[in-house]
DNA sequence: CGTTCCATTGATCAACGTCAAGCAGTGTGG
DNA sequence: CCACACTGCTTGACGTTGATCAATGGAACG
């Protein structure tokens, strides 16, 4: 159990490592260190290399002139944050951590020498990237729709990807994933998201304990959020719930509970 | 003057090609052919693969359940899109023309032998889908923002994209790039799209042409949006306007002809 | 000369932000 | 043990943004 087996367990879901690259992946004995939270992960650390997630939450965050803060993704333990690959890493923005995290730095140097006697790993690390826009785009997709379904389909993420990492989704709701985050990834204010919260839990969709989100069965939730995991490309024994396919499109909304809340599945073509 | 010299020029601007590289690139001489507007650029291709757009702009675009279209990228001249790197392309949706394009296909074997041969290539297609995932946030944080700022920003991208492609910001609105498609970026209704757009217009920041936008002058535009085109990775010839940086952080809008809107430039941490 | 596709305009209403106050835990120092 | 501040959540009142519905108009095209 290195600091890599949860990120190798993802690649070889994939079927991204052959048998070397996977032994060489979990040969690594990166450095690690406790990053307290909402700390930069990258402060203090000579640019370049990648930071795995070993403990804790992370995000990327932009912060607006006007003083509001935007969370673009987040990073579980298992997931790689910061690309530095030389002198064109593209991603703005800072690594900050939710809750106190460990943090293994792979150097760049290891990065490419790992590269460079494994070249399936750097399509494996590619992978990643794309898993991570393919994230991206679902929450833009997310960002279009009201804002219980983006809560509440933002809650079944977090509780898929907390799962995969064999952590729990309360644990990290009460660990750093306070209402504000929920406000600062929906683009939401804290009052709303306190609202919407409630409401998910009159609906029976997930029970609060002292702000914190619980799931008391997945199904529904996943029902109404239309969240299905297949995008987060996790191992198999992960949360792996479906959504019911509803036989066509549902477009007529079900009235549910004197709210806009319906039950309808949304599909990506 | 390959359908390649556009892509092998962003590249070149990251400086992720070699000599040798850049000669392997420009030497491909993919199929091309002519797609409709509004067509799936994937139908009836052969999986796998990656698909250059040559002429037009493309989108990714997700269809939800209730029949609302969301587009979460836009391609033009000289981007790749699609990476169906044998079974595991993590990406849904379909890449939909939105004028009539001609796309250069590039088999998946050709795109293997190429890394095969020259290393370096994936490193530099690994880099466009780091650039692709960064304009991917800038659209989450736009969709924070007001409508007015949220379209204001997207102009600028579309302008700086189109030229960079060599084509023209007035000629991409007319064909192709309507109100309804900047609806399903924005997640805004058409109604609404037009309204912002006229007030735009109103405030002197762009023209209106029978629906298409034009930029009178580039600056006040570009500080009204805080747009800053680096996201965009885009080569040095193309259009590198910078927004003045205010000194300090502006907190306090300015009040600007009745509206909600003000000057204050948003800059990313 | 209809048809179709877009863009526009007005009226109405729901969703969400903002402001402001209050309240429950959780320390921290006296 | 009790103030005290502090942080995060909750609640209400009110205003704004933007969606929705419906009708109109203009350009392109057969």
């Amino acid at each position: 159990m290195t600091p890599l087996t949860w990120l190798v367990r993802r690649l070889d879901e994939a079927a991204l490592l052959g048998e070397a690259e996977r032994r060489a992946l979990l040969a690594l004995a990166p450095q690690e260190r406790l990053v307290p939270a909402r700390a930069d992960i990258r402060d203090g650390q000579k640019a370049g290399g990648a930071h795995l997630i070993v403990h804790g939450v992370a995000c990327r965050t932009a912060m607006l002139s006007d003083g509001t803060r935007r969370i673009l993704a987040l990073y579980f333990p298992g997931d790689l944050c910061t690309w530095d690959r030389g002198a064109a890493d593209p991603l703005p923005g800072a690594i900050e951590t939710l809750s106190p995290c460990i943090v293994a730095d792979i150097p760049s140097g290891t990065i490419d020498s790992l590269i460079r006697s494994h070249p399936g790993i750097e399509r494996a690390l590619w992978w990643l990237t794309l898993v991570e826009l393919g994230i991206g785009q679902q929450w833009l997709i997310n960002a279009g729709r009201e804002a219980e379904r983006r809560i509440a389909h933002l809650i079944c993420e977090v509780w898929a990807r907390s799962q995969a990492a064999g952590r729990d989704l309360e644990e990290c709701f009460a660990s750093g994933v306070r209402q504000a985050v929920i406000a600062d990834i929906a683009a939401l204010s804290t009052v709303h998201v306190s609202r919407v919260l409630h409401a998910l839990q009159a609906a029976r969709l997930i029970t609060l304990n002292r702000g914190a989100a619980a799931i008391p069965q997945p199904a529904p939730l996943i029902a109404f959020a239309g969240f299905d995991p297949g995008y987060l490309h996790l191992p198999d024994h992960a949360a792996r719930a479906k959504p019911e396919h509803s036989a066509g499109i549902r477009r007529d909304p079900v009235p549910w509970t004197g709210s806009s809340m319906d039950f309808g599945h949304e599909s990506r073509t």
